[in-house]
DNA sequence: AAATCGGGGTC
DNA sequence: GACCCAGATTT
C-alpha cells in the first residue's frame, strides 16, 4: 500500500480533536501555528483558547496594545513571537486593507512567519501544495529514509525538505501535513517508539537497519551559561518600581524590577551597596535566597531584594516607572518574576 | 553556519 | 543532566 494511504488511515483513526482543527480561518490557524512553535500542544492549548477569546480576529489584535498582547503571552516564552504577531496584525489591518495574505509567498512576508508556518497556513487554509517540516516531520523522514545527515544542519534540512515535498499528497496537502506531524507526535516519538505497531514497519529504513534509536542525528547545542540577576523590589507608599527590558536580550519588552546583572555571584555587601543613588532613606528589609531559573541557554541565579523607601528619589532614575499595586497586574513579566511574587504571596501580581 | 530567543515536559 | 517541542531571526 502506498505511504500516503496508510498515513491517512492512521490519521483518521488516531487524530486528536484540537480546537484549530475545527476551522479554516487563516487568522486562527496562524495564531495556533505561532503559539505552537517550539511549544508542546499541552503547553500551548490554553494559551490558544485565551488568545482567540481575547483577540478573535486580526482587527482586534491590531487594535490592542503590545502590552496587552504580551500579557496574554506571559509565561509562554520566546516573546518575540508575540511582538511579531502584533506587528504583523497591524501591518495586515493597516497596509493590506485588512486582507490576510492568501498564499505561501504572501504569508512569508509577515513578521514571525517562516518556512514552516507559511507552509502550514497555506496548505491547511488554501490547499496550497507546500510540505511542512517541523521537529516531528524531520524525525519521521530521517527514520523512514535512514538519513544520517544532521537534520538541523544545512544539508540535512535541504534533504528532509526535498523528501517531505516528494511525499506530500497534493490532493489534500493540509490533511497530509497535519497527519505526518501527528504521526511523529504520537507514534514515531523521539524515545523508544513502538515500531512493532507501526504501519510503516516494512518500509522504514531505520527499522530495517536497526537505527531507530540513533536517528535523527542532530548537531547539539551549547550548554547553558550561568548568569546572576539581582532584582530590587522598591516599595514606597503602596507603589512599586518597574523597568522595561529593551536590550537585545532575554525577555525583551517585558517588565521587571530594577536589576543588577552579573556573570559571577555578588556578596551580600555588594548587594546592599548596589542601590547607591538611593542611599538616603532606603531600608533593605530582606534578601531572598537564590532562586534558580532554567532557560534553554541560560541558568539564572536570581535573588530578590526587598527594600522600602521613605520617598521616591527626585528626579526618578531614567527608565523607572512607579506603579500602584493594583495596576501591576497589567504588566507582562517574565515567568521567574511571576513565580517569585506568587511564592511570597504578594497580592498584587 | 552558528547563535539567540523561554518555558515546560520527559527519561 | 540531556533532549525535545507544529521555528524564526539575527549575526
Amino acid at each position: 500500500m502506498k505511504f500516503v494511504i496508510k498515513l491517512h488511515a492512521w490519521y483518521k483513526k488516531n487524530r486528536r480533536d484540537l480546537p484549530w482543527r475545527q476551522t479554516r480561518d487563516p487568522y486562527k490557524i496562524w495564531i495556533s501555528e505561532v503559539i505552537l512553535q517550539q511549544t508542546r500542544i499541552d503547553q500551548g492549548l490554553n494559551y490558544y483558547l485565551r488568545f482567540i477569546e481575547t483577540f478573535p480576529d486580526v482587527a482586534s489584535l491590531a487594535a490592542a496594545s503590545e502590552e496587552q498582547v504580551l500579557k496574554c503571552w506571559q509565561g509562554l516564552g520566546y516573546y518575540s513571537r508575540a511582538r511579531n504577531l502584533h506587528a504583523a496584525a497591524r501591518h495586515v489591518a493597516g497596509h493590506s486593507g485588512g486582507r490576510f495574505p492568501d498564499s505561501y509567498e504572501g504569508l512569508l512576508k509577515l513578521k514571525g512567519v517562516g518556512n514552516y508556518t507559511a507552509a502550514a497556513i497555506s496548505s491547511i487554509c488554501y490547499g496550497e501544495a507546500r510540505a511542512v517540516v517541523d521537529g516531528n516531520v524531520s524525525r519521521v523522514i530521517a527514520r523512514l529514509y535512514g538519513i544520517e545527515e544532521a537534520v538541523n544542519g544545512t544539508a540535512g534540512k535541504k534533504l528532509v525538505a526535498a523528501l517531505a515535498d516528494e511525499l506530500l499528497d497534493r490532493a489534500d496537502p493540509g490533511t497530509h501535513n497535519q497527519a505526518l506531524m501527528e504521526f511523529g507526535a504520537l507514534h514515531c516519538v523521539p524515545h523508544a517508539p513502538d515500531c512493532t505497531g507501526c504501519p510503516f514497519e516494512e518500509e522504514c529504513e531505520a527499522r530495517i537497519t536497526g537505527q531507530v534509536d540513533q536517528l535523527p542525528v542532530k548537531i547539539q547545542g551549547r550548554k547553558p551559561v550561568d548568569r546572576w540577576m539581582y532584582f530590587y523590589i522598591y516599595v514606597c507608599n503602596g507603589e512599586i518600581v518597574l523597568t522595561r527590558r529593551n536590550e537585545q536580550d532575554i525577555w525583551k519588552s517585558l517588565y521587571q524590577f530594577p536589576v543588577v546583572d552579573a556573570t559571577t555571584p555578588l556578596t551580600d555587601l555588594q548587594i546592599m551597596k548596589a542601590p547607591g543613588q538611593l542611599a538616603t532613606g532606603t531600608t533593605i528589609r530582606k534578601i531572598s535566597p537564590e532562586v534558580r531559573h532554567q532557560l534553554t541557554h541560560r541558568t539564572i541565579h536570581a535573588r530578590f531584594i526587598h527594600a522600602e523607601l521613605e520617598r521616591w528619589p527626585d528626579p526618578l532614575p531614567s527608565g523607572w516607572i512607579t506603579v500602584s499595586g493594583q495596576r501591576l497586574n497589567g504588566y507582562p513579566v517574565p515567568q521567574l518574576i511571576h513565580r517569585y511574587m506568587e511564592s511570597i504571596n504578594f497580592s498584587y501580581l
